[in-house]
DNA sequence: TGGGGTACTTACCACAAGGTGAGTGAGGAA
DNA sequence: TTCCTCACTCACCTTGTGGTAAGTACCCCA
């Protein structure tokens, strides 16, 4: 058992939100959704930083999830393929506008931070 | 310090769960969103279970992150009034479809044990 | 005089999340 | 012959997140 699901929700927010929190999920879901197909290894290179370990034990609680989809082809080296679920695509629908409001959270953030830079800067126009 | 905010962020959707990440901040959110205004002590009963050191943290680092601005008002007993900014509202406006998911999540979760607990109850049909 | 409400802060503690490094077993490259 | 790749698993350790309980200073009500 990875996670003991935390059982009835408050609200929706909470039940989506326990489906992608945890460090790499929604890079994963992105990656999935941009590449469609993906093996272990590409999944890691295409995130970097993450542990085996982590990139596993997310993709199964995803999987579990029903999230992604994992296809094992019997072949030497060993062949795994992820790719996302009918319902992890819908989830990476819904996560659409909180994304786009993160972009302008990030350029937000870039923007206060010209302003102090500029403002240590220049804090005295002599 | 309360959190290294994690710095540049990979994708949209990193910077915003970076901001909603956090166990009560959702409800939080939503407890704002439908009441407009609310007091500590207001959103204390509303969260069940928060404890006040959690809540006063939550509340400000969603302060820092421009999400619900805090009011004081030099009485006593003292009065401190929280609500939503400009931010905080869209960012709820984001998580909209998010919850929505959620809530389709939550449906499917149910029927999907009706279905267990029926298969257990008549496992064959006299 | 004692209790409750207001909005916190502080110290301490437990558990969960995540990182590190090793091992697996077969095949292919150097 | 040694290393690398594939897709993991396992044991151990550190960090982070959240909970508990107490203290604060002042006021109102019984």
């Amino acid at each position: 058992m990875a996670k003991p699901r935390s059982g009835p929700y408050i609200c929706g927010i909470d039940a989506a939100l326990d489906v992608v929190s945890g460090k790499w999920k929604g890079l994963i879901l992105w990656e999935l959704d941009t590449y469609d197909v993906r093996r272990f290894a590409e999944l890691r290179r295409g995130l970097p930083g993450v542990s085996e370990k982590m990139l596993t034990q997310h993709l199964r609680e995803m999987e579990q999830d029903g999230l992604v989809h994992r296809e094992v082809y019997a072949e030497v080296p060993p062949r795994v393929e992820y790719s996302l679920t009918e319902h992890g695509r819908s989830l990476n629908a819904a996560l659409g506008p909180l994304g786009r409001w993160g972009m302008d959270r990030i350029a937000r953030e870039r923007t206060e931070l010209v302003e102090h830079r500029d403002a240590e800067i220049l804090p005295r126009p002599s």
